[in-house]
DNA sequence: CAATGTCAGATGTATTATGCAACTAACACC
DNA sequence: GGTGTTAGTTGCATAATACATCTGACATTG
């Protein structure tokens, strides 16, 4: 059994390795969505609409940042805005028909990538993996 | 206990929050060093020196982006250059007195920021989740 | 051994994501 | 109602990146 020290350097080694390859890949999920307008569109399916600075402040973004890529997905006609009734300054954000099927088709094929990653993972590692995983964020 | 489907939707979802988390902390490492550079500078200690193609395929870069970013590393005094003995189109890189003691550094401090993480853990659970990372990424 | 094609690295140019600062319009509170 | 705050946009700058091109150095083959 190897020491402590060693597994968590492993984990560490594991983990930066994951993120670099993650990063690289981002790009693929649909011609013209980065990760990062990917993510918020998928943010505003999950939440059932938000705003820009909700986006902002979930993702560590500034709102100028935010608001370019907004427009970005407007341009593409996945997202529709619609003035905030409690607060004129605002707008909800959601996704169009056109973003749910996106969503729905981009899912679809990330889940496909891990299903056959997986596919000769016992249930048991699965649970654990899954497990450690959650505990490890939630650490953050 | 979940049902497959779910459980890997979990870890897709955790290591995807890791991902963004991961890309989100990379510049804090060290002033003037992204994280590709210093990624690259782990490398050149990690081989004991080598090309600049060698980090080009190696991260999936251009040799262009390499190129730039070497010369970044060689402005901040982080490594130097020796022509290749054996062909004398290229250069091997590797780090310097001062690269090599911000790598020490860096991974010292990246190393605490992981053990405090983990100073909950039990060595097995341990082992179990570096498995588990080991074995994810070697799939790929 | 000379010519042609390949490779390593550098540089010019363009694109993209990002942040900061300044601005506008709307809100809140006193 | 006036003053300070907030949501969003836009101007500007920066950084990482890719593609195309260029220059040497290598390699292969006639």
């Amino acid at each position: 059994m190897p020491d402590r020290d060693v597994t968590i350097g492993t984990i560490q080694r594991e983990l930066t390795a994951f993120a670099r390859r993650a990063r690289q890949k981002a790009a693929q999920i649909h011609p013209g969505l980065s990760l990062v307008t990917y993510t918020m569109l998928d943010h505003m399916r999950e939440t059932g609409g938000c705003r820009g600075t909700d986006l902002a402040e979930h993702f560590l973004l500034d709102k100028s940042t935010v608001s370019r890529q907004t427009a970005v997905l407007e341009r593409l006609g996945l997202i529709v805005r619609e003035p905030d009734p409690d607060d004129r300054r605002g707008q909800i954000l959601r996704p169009s028909e056109n973003g749910l099927h996106l969503l729905e088709e981009a899912h679809r094929q990330r889940r496909a990538t891990f299903e056959e990653r997986f596919t000769e993972w016992g249930d048991e590692d699965l649970e654990r993996f899954s497990g450690y995983l959650q505990r490890y964020n939630a650490a953050s």
